[in-house]
DNA sequence: AAAAATCACTTGCATTTTGCAAGTGATAAT
DNA sequence: ATTATCACTTGCAAAATGCAAGTGATTTTT
């Protein structure tokens, strides 16, 4: 991975949102933000993918970097940070919803056949549901029971 | 990068797509089908953010293995094979738009200013010009020009 | 028909990135 | 005061990447 202050390969579009955000484990971090609500290292480090805690780290300071994630102190435990989506990151969440939609398709085993719901809405009208979710996820709520099942 | 025999960390949506494409030069394969009719081995190579002629290989086989690309026999030349989006991989146009959307928003240096038509286009209504393009990449065609400028 | 060029790779090797285990220093709980 | 928890960092082996230099199959040029 390239720190934020190496210049990009190239400002086509794809390229540009690849070396922001489009890392495995980048991503993964915002899945676990907005699907699962999670909001601090220790939370991130127990999905289960399985993150490497020094690239946990280095990935948490990219997406930073990239103006995607935003780190706070937490309100009642000093060791701890909190982790939320800035608005450009939120902003994510049509796309990281398209492929949620690509996987339910294509992947016979997806556990998005535990998010029928969100699945139809997705498909629906990914701009109008996607805006629900970005208010849910802001308030720190992650995706919501209303979706799931 | 894993090849399609090894089994997927997780069936988790998001991480399946990862696993799929979500490789830095693996879209990038993609975008240049999409974006620029590109077809060729030899074509992609020239791609402006460099391909290691090793890497190119490997990501093609990946993809041909995920299902998402597809290699013929070129038509005049013996020594060349063709590459082409399956249904699979045509299904990932709507996901790509949805980057070129965030990139066009977020990157003030962004090459999305040349296609200006399609993003509005992509805005308005993503699953209808995305059908579209997708009968365009069908027949070989990549981005045309309506959309250009 | 022979020689040269093109094309799609593969191989070898140095550099970089990853993944794991074991710290470390700060705060919190007991 | 002591121990646990948390968010990291460090060290190192293993894997992936990037580059240069092949290689073998066509195709083009002479």
């Amino acid at each position: 991975m390239k720190n934020g202050k190496n210049k990009l390969r190239s400002h086509c579009p794809v390229n540009y949102g690849l070396e922001a955000f489009g890392d495995r484990w980048a991503l993964l971090i915002l899945r676990d933000i907005v699907f699962r609500g999670k909001r601090t290292y220790g939370e991130f480090l127990k999905s289960e993918e399985g993150f490497a805690t020094n690239i946990l780290a280095s990935r948490i300071d990219h997406l930073i970097a990239a103006g995607i994630l935003q780190r706070e102190g937490h309100e009642t435990d000093g060791r701890k940070d909190t982790f939320s989506l800035t608005e450009k990151g939120l902003d994510l969440i049509p796309l990281i919803f398209e492929m949620v939609l690509w996987s339910a398709k294509y992947d016979s085993r997806s556990e998005a056949k535990r998010i029928i719901r969100l699945v139809e809405l997705i498909k629906k009208d990914n701009r109008k549901i996607s805006q629900k979710v970005m208010e849910q996820v802001k308030r720190g709520e992650g995706i919501v029971a209303e979706y799931l099942s």
